[in-house]
DNA sequence: TCTGGGGTCCTAGGACCC
DNA sequence: TCTGGGGTCCTAGGACCC
């Protein structure tokens, strides 16, 4: 890494993402108010994006859609389509890899990028510039771009100027353009944190860069600290292009049109949230070792169980069963508003292989017996479950695939 | 007339082991 | 009779972000 070096880090961050893709394919709507929101006939009826034009008549994102209408009758409302913003978000992201490869994305709709190499310093500004008329040129979207020595102050930046805005916020400039910003504004300062910051009367940014660690230890935890080095700039982060691939979880939940409590209802709700769950690891080509249910009852009250399994699983059937036996263990019979099926500690299929001690054999012979099979039904299953035969015996399958694999094994 | 759906990270308590 | 301290794993919930 560029220890020594001063670093140039981008935040790009696309404006009212949803709402502008919409514009892009529909360009008569431009100048127009218009919001991206969920069906209000299955009671999903909140804004999900606005544009700048719905924004100055104070529609905001969650906001019912009754009520963004009446304070703005001429409101263009869209339901969303999701395909459309992940193709535009691969076009830009294609866009921002044609510059370095250090490009993490963090969102469909953000990202940053460590452009140390990719520039010297006195063209830092030009290049942020064609990167923005580039993303609009193409594909009719404005973005702002924030441009800072670290990942926290080109966020702050990028936020500073919309839409269309370029912002520098270097380390000398913290105490104009950064201190006295409220410390509800910071990235990672929501409602709580502000509302407990605010009783060590703490109330900008700068407050906060020069409040006492101990105390905000006592208030916030570990964030406290970390908090307090991002008012004053500190951020050592590294841009980290594959943090992308390394999610931990992978959930699907859905509110009902009405509050239910009818058992083949929930059962054909679960059954559909797994089946998506599964298909979506699928497409990963992942697999999960615990099994979460969400329950939000008629009043909004949630709760979360969950199940550390001790095999990998993947398969619809497999996060059902778990699911199921979680809702028969915990449900409290009051009316259901939503469910949820979440798939955690989810690992690549590959690296589970790889982590994967098999059994190995202490006898030579036997290894080579082992090998064959595992020849042999790499050919019959069209892979190889195991990436390599360890030393030390470990008799235990810890995958559905690895469990066929012995069974056929010991045949 | 209210408030979606996808995530991440942190905390705290209890179980269990040494 | 009386009973420490550290570490890890699991579970549930909360805060935050887009």
């Amino acid at each position: 890494m560029k220890a020594n070096k001063a670093r140039i880090i981008f935040h790009l961050d696309m404006n009212s993402f949803y709402a502008s893709v919409e514009t892009a394919y529909h360009p008569a709507y431009k100048g127009k108010p218009l919001a991206v929101a969920g069906n209000p006939e299955e009671r999903k009826g909140i804004i999900i994006t606005s544009n700048y034009e719905a924004r100055a008549k104070g529609v905001k994102t969650t906001m019912p859609i009754w009520q963004a209408r009446k304070l703005c009758p001429e409101l263009i409302i869209l339901r969303p389509n999701f395909e459309r913003y992940r193709y535009a978000s691969s076009e830009i992201f294609k866009i921002l890899n044609s510059i370095t490869p250090f490009v993490e994305p963090v969102s469909i709709d953000e990202g940053y990028m460590d452009v140390t190499d990719a520039t010297s310093p006195s063209n830092t500004l030009q290049l942020a510039e064609e990167l923005q008329h580039k993303i609009k040129r193409e594909l009719d979207l404005p973005c702002s771009i924030g441009i800072a020595p670290n990942k926290f102050l080109a966020k702050m930046a990028s936020d500073m100027k919309k839409p269309m805005g370029i912002t520098i916020l270097r380390k000398r400039d913290i105490p104009m353009m950064l201190w006295p910003l409220p410390v509800a504004e910071m990235y990672g300062v929501g409602k709580k944190t502000a509302e407990k910051l605010n009783t060590m009367d703490i109330h900008t940014i700068g407050d906060l860069a020069e409040a006492d660690v101990y105390q905000l230890k006592q208030l916030l935890g570990i964030n406290g600290e970390r908090l307090k080095n991002r008012a004053n700039g500190i951020d050592l982060r590294p841009v980290d292009p594959d943090a992308v691939n390394e999610f931990k979880s992978i959930g699907s939940s859905e509110t009902l049109p009405v509050d239910t409590t009818d058992a083949n209802e929930i059962r054909s709700l679960l059954t559909a949230l797994a089946q998506n769950v599964e298909s979506r690891m699928k497409r990963k080509h992942a697999a999960g070792r615990s099994v979460q249910l969400t329950i939000r009852y008629h009043d909004r009250s949630t709760i979360t169980r969950s199940k550390k399994l001790p095999n990998y699983i993947e398969k619809k059937e497999d996060i059902l069963k778990v699911a199921f036996e979680l809702f028969d263990l915990h449900w409290n019979l009051e009316p259901i508003r939503l469910l949820g099926v979440t798939v955690q500690d989810i690992e690549e299929k590959q690296n589970i292989a790889q982590q994967l001690d098999l059994f190995t054999y202490k006898k030579d012979a036997e290894k080579e017996k082992l090998y064959d099979a595992i020849d042999k039904l790499t050919q019959k299953f069209g892979k190889n479950p195991f990436v390599e035969v360890k030393e030390e015996v470990n008799q235990q399958p810890k995958t559905s695939f690895q469990k066929d694999f012995l069974d056929d094994y010991r045949k």
